[in-house]
DNA sequence: GGAAGAACTATCCTTTCGGATATTTGCACC
DNA sequence: GGTGCAAATATCCGAAAGGATAGTTCTTCC
C-alpha cells in the first residue's frame, strides 16, 4: 500500500541522483551462492553497499549495530527465522526501513502472510537477478512488491476435470445453491437425471457431496 | 509471468552496464503534464531515449516507423484508445517489446483484463514517479507488474453479517464439505447444535441452503 | 444394421438436510 | 437471587440428497 510508511528517500533527493543512489543493504541467506550472486548484481546495478550475512542473528545483530539499512532481504528458510516469527522480529527493530523476503517457494499463501506479517515484499529466488534488483529499488521506493503471477489465483489448472456440458451446466446450478429439483427446472431436465450428473460431476471433482463440488469449482475457477 | 516472452536484455548485456542504460521508451498520454512530468523524471534515472505522444494514432505511428522501443506506455483514457481495444491493437503491433496501462483508475478488474489482453503491466497514476520508473525497469527486465494493493481481491465487504463465532466455525466447516456430523465431530458438538447453527448462519447470510451459504461465504472471504 | 457409447429416465432405499418447537445450561448484569 | 441472553441440546417430521441398479433413447462409427 503506498501509505504504507513514509518514504524516507524523498523526490528531490532521487532526481538529482542517478538511480540506486547510495543505498546500504542487508542480504540474510544461508546459501553462499545466492547471497553472493545477489549481491555481486546489486554491485553491479549501483546499489554499492551490500552487507550479506547468514542467520538471522547475524542480521539482527548487524541492523542493531550498524542501523540505517535502506532495506533488509531476509531468506525464508535460513536458520533462526522460524518460519514468519524472524520477520516479525526484523519488522520490529527496522522501524521504517522495509524487509522483505526471498524465498524458493511461491505459494501465493505465504506470500500474502508474509506481506500481512509486515514484509514490504517478496522475492522469489526463481526470479532473474535482474528483476530482483529492479524489485528492491521498487521497495525502496516505499512500495510493495511481490511479483504478478502468484498474486493470481491459483493457476486456473481448469479443465483438467474434462466435465460434459451438462455436467458443467449442473455444477452452475449447484454453485448457486439450487436443489436438484431446481437445477431440473432449469435446464428442462428430470430431477434424477440431475441427480445422477451431480453424482459423476462430484465424483470427477473428487468432491465428498454437492458443496464440496461447489467449492472445488470455484476454486478452479470452473463456474 | 516469467514465460511470458522472451527477454531481450540478457543477463550479460546488464552486468556490464549500471541500470537503465539505453531505453527507448515511448510514452502516449493526453494530457501533457503527466506524460512530460513521467518523461523528465525517467530522463533523470537514465532512460535517456523517451518519446512523447498525445493519441493512440501517434503512439501506434511512432511504433511503426521508429520501432525498435524497449517499452510503451499508454494511457487507458487516451483518443483512440476505446478501452482495451487500443491496447490490443498496440500489442499485436509490439510483438516483444512490453506494453503497459498507465490510467487514473485502479480497479482490480481493469487490471486483470488489461493484462490478460496483453499488458505487461498496469501503473496507476497515484503512484509516485519514482515507483514508476522502478517499475518500467521491472517490465523491461521482462517481468509483468501491476501494485501489490490493487491485486489484492476485493476489500473483503466483510463482517456485515455479524455472525458469531460458533457460526463462523460451523461456516467453515461447510466450506470444505463436511457433514453436519462431521462439523459436530470436529467441534465436539452434538449434530443437532450442528444443525441449529447452520440454519441461522444460513438465514443471516440470505442464504437458501448449506451449498448457497458456502459459496457466499467464499465470494465474501470469510473463510 | 449392429456395436458402442453418450445422455437421459425410472425405481428403490438410506442418509442427511432443513425447519419447527421446546428445554437446558452457563454467564453477565443489575 | 432473579432477569436476560447466548449457546447448546432434545424430538419430531417432511423434503432433499446420495447411492445402486436397470432400462431407454439417440447418435456415431465401422
Amino acid at each position: 500500500m503506498y501509505d504504507r510508511s513514509p518514504d524516507r528517500h524523498s523526490f528531490n533527493s532521487s532526481v538529482t541522483s542517478t538511480q540506486p543512489s547510495q543505498s546500504r543493504i542487508l542480504i540474510a541467506d544461508d546459501h553462499d551462492l545466492i547471497r553472493e550472486t545477489i549481491a555481486s548484481f546489486l554491485g553491479m546495478r549501483g546499489f554499492d553497499d551490500v552487507e550479506c550475512v547468514g542467520t538471522l542473528d547475524e542480521a539482527i545483530n548487524s541492523v542493531e549495530s550498524w542501523g540505517n539499512f535502506d532495506m533488509v532481504l531476509l531468506d525464508l528458510d535460513m536458520p533462526g527465522m522460524n518460519g514468519l516469527d524472524g520477520l516479525r522480529r526484523m519488522v520490529a527493530i527496522c522501524g521504517d526501513t522495509p524487509v522483505a523476503i526471498i524465498s524458493g517457494t511461491n505459494k501465493f499463501d505465504i506470500v500474502q502472510s508474509a506481506i500481512d506479517a509486515g514484509a514490504r515484499g517478496f522475492i522469489p529466488k526463481t526470479m532473474p537477478a535482474k528483476s530482483i534488483s529492479a524489485a528492491i529499488g521498487f521497495m525502496i521506493a516505499g512500495e510493495v512488491f511481490a511479483p504478478y503471477h502468484i498474486l493470481q489465483k491459483a493457476p486456473e489448472s481448469n479443465e483438467a476435470f474434462d466435465l460434459k456440458p451438462r455436467e458443467k451446466q449442473v455444477l452452475s446450478g449447484l454453485s448457486e445453491g439450487l436443489s436438484n429439483k431446481e437445477i431440473a427446472l432449469k435446464l428442462e431436465l428430470h430431477e434424477v437425471t440431475v441427480k445422477l450428473h451431480v453424482k459423476t460431476l462430484s465424483r470427477k471433482l473428487n468432491a465428498r457431496n454437492r458443496t464440496h463440488a461447489a467449492m472445488i469449482a470455484r476454486d478452479h475457477g470452473l463456474v
